[in-house]
DNA sequence: CTGAAAGCGCTAACAT
DNA sequence: ATGTTAGCGCTTTCAG
């Protein structure tokens, strides 16, 4: 491997000057700078980053933390984290938390204090105390995607809000009897934001006179299997059978859509569904939609990041909490409900 | 941040000591081991990685190379190299390789030219000739995951074996009439996979003196959406229908399905569908599936990246091409085929 | 604008 | 088994 006095050398300047020329830190002629970065090209010079970090105390590495890697939200998110990293020449280093308590305390206690990124960017992912003390005790920046936290430079929608507008496009179209798809108890740990989704429906249906139900909510985990099971048991509950469904994300609502034709109930006719995240699978099934804008969320993050490390006079610096925005997509799957039974029987208009 | 020398202070040794007591090379007593690991725990001393880098020339962090994030496969397969690399303390480096020719470019003239891994992991990347010599000449092992490639160890199912598997299955049921879903040549391009399950398809039918036909073959993107659409234009195509299809990923098989459905087709009655990768959404659907674990083929090329790091006399040398193993898991999505038409008609059995 | 030189924090010979 | 010490390759004062 060259090393920055073969291209010293190369074009006749001290190591000093080639540092700074490559770096973009401290003054070069133009003149110099152009016989440096050619030497360099010529001799494949790359800069040693533990060298580089070891003097300099920056590593140009990114700490991107995700509490799981498949469902199709972090996944996305991360991939527009990657990019917007990459086009600034920054690396990525990837930590994802395991479940096993001894591994996640390994993360917080060892992995994220080698020193080994100059910022974190932490994927909707509920800290505990300690946690979060841990992060904000590594001296760099931290970037939250979903849920504000003291301390910490934080970017969300705003899940109520998520909650009460698809809940609201329901009440809108004349439903009454809107059952809610969640998360089970330990997908709430790992990001909060399901409980808040459901807030917001219930305030939605407290707004419109109506009672939220317990019967109306099953709790899942945001698979479209997942999705499917949880609908399989709120279209057999006793009780009024719902007219639409919220779920809180896309994958869930497209299991509630394939239980519905399983039970023979045409969507939107018969059912209604809506579902949180602007899966690509959505335009397949037609599926009305709050889109979250996921790829666009990790590409602001990194922004976010950059500029938190690299102040530039003519932008801004970012605020500690920016609320993201969202926007309902409405497609094939939500219309108004069938006409009311003629009797008692809820079953009647099947 | 606390460095060596007051770990060494606290434990009244030298700093050598405290490194070889932490690092766990060179010798050090057990009571000396205990009261230097005893004093860097209290003092929340963790080893600086630019530094223990840049003196020892390991950087415990891995690269790992991916075309994609959001396939399930890919993610998978992340994951499961992510837990095996934590589990022995390594960092990953996450490298995603965009489709931009400039950033592609970067990524392997600057990016893994930073000495920041001590390997690379590639994920099903078909490289060109200067990036596998680029590759090459950083000097750092690097792992394969999907196809053998000189100078590179290597991991990879059989590919062809699969195709050759999920294609005389659905031959023994007594298919004749078996279509294909592959790759549109931009994934090809990618990960070259998709032809080699398409020569297993064809080697299959013509060992029972099928002939092989173009018009049985459609070229998809690997998503739900996409195999749906292809399923469309085989049961649209002029010609005999097919009684059965082999889908090159489980998203794609998923989406024949529900096209079949659509169709008004039933699965397996009418048309039989069969997919590959394993996906957890093939338990839902029903589908017969062709099992490639890929979480665990992540775990795997994780242990052999560690292998071929620290050698280690107990365990075998890994060798440079390792064939995994795959497995045909029959669930309820294939059947024999319809009786055969009374008449020419091949719509008649409908 | 450029060069000389002192580290950055740790590891690995080399001694003892 | 442990200490001493010379770097690892780069960046950054500090001079000029």
């Amino acid at each position: 491997m060259v090393g920055i006095d073969e291209v010293a050398r190369a074009a006749g300047v001290s190591t000093a000057t080639v540092s700074r020329a490559l770096s973009g830190r401290g003054r070069v002629s133009a003149a110099t700078r152009m016989r440096v970065e050619q030497a360099a090209d010529r001799l494949g010079y790359v800069v040693q980053a533990s060298a580089s970090s070891l003097a300099s105390g920056r590593t140009r590495s990114i700490g991107v933390l995700l509490p799981l890697l498949d469902p199709w939200f972090f996944s996305t998110v991360l991939g527009g984290i990657a990019d917007a990293l990459a086009r600034h020449g920054y690396d990525i280093t990837l930590y994802v938390l395991s479940n096993d308590a001894g591994a996640r305390n390994a993360m917080f206690g060892t992995f994220l204090r080698r020193q080994r990124v100059d910022a974190v960017i932490a994927v909707s992912i509920d800290l505990t105390e300690a946690e979060s003390a841990a992060l904000a005790g590594l001296g760099v920046p931290v970037v939250r995607i979903g849920g504000a936290h003291r301390h910490m430079t934080s970017l969300a929608i705003d899940d109520e809000a998520v909650g009460v507008l698809a809940t609201s496009h329901l009440l809108r179209l004349g439903h009454r009897v809107i059952a809610h798809i969640g998360a089970l108890p330990e997908f709430d740990s790992d990001f909060r934001v399901p409980s808040q989704r459901r807030r917001g429906y219930e305030r939605a249906l407290t707004s419109a006179a109506i009672l939220p139900q317990a019967e109306l909510h099953a709790a899942s985990d945001f698979t479209i299997a997942g999705g499917a099971a949880a609908a399989t048991r709120l279209l057999e509950a006793p009780g009024e059978r719902p007219t639409a469904i919220f779920a809180a994300s896309d994958e869930m609502a497209v299991g509630a859509i394939l239980t519905a034709r399983e039970w023979g109930l045409r969507v939107p006719e018969d059912l209604s569904v809506v579902g949180v995240d602007g899966h690509e699978l959505g335009a397949f099934f037609r599926l009305t939609s709050i889109d979250q804008f996921p790829r666009e969320q990790g590409v602001r993050a990194a922004e976010t990041v950059l500029e938190l490390l690299e102040p530039d006079p003519t932008t801004h610096v970012p605020p500690p909490h920016t609320v993201l925005p969202f926007e309902l997509v409405v497609r094939g799957s939500t219309a108004p409900p069938p006409p009311a039974p003629p009797g008692q029987d809820p079953l009647a208009w099947q």
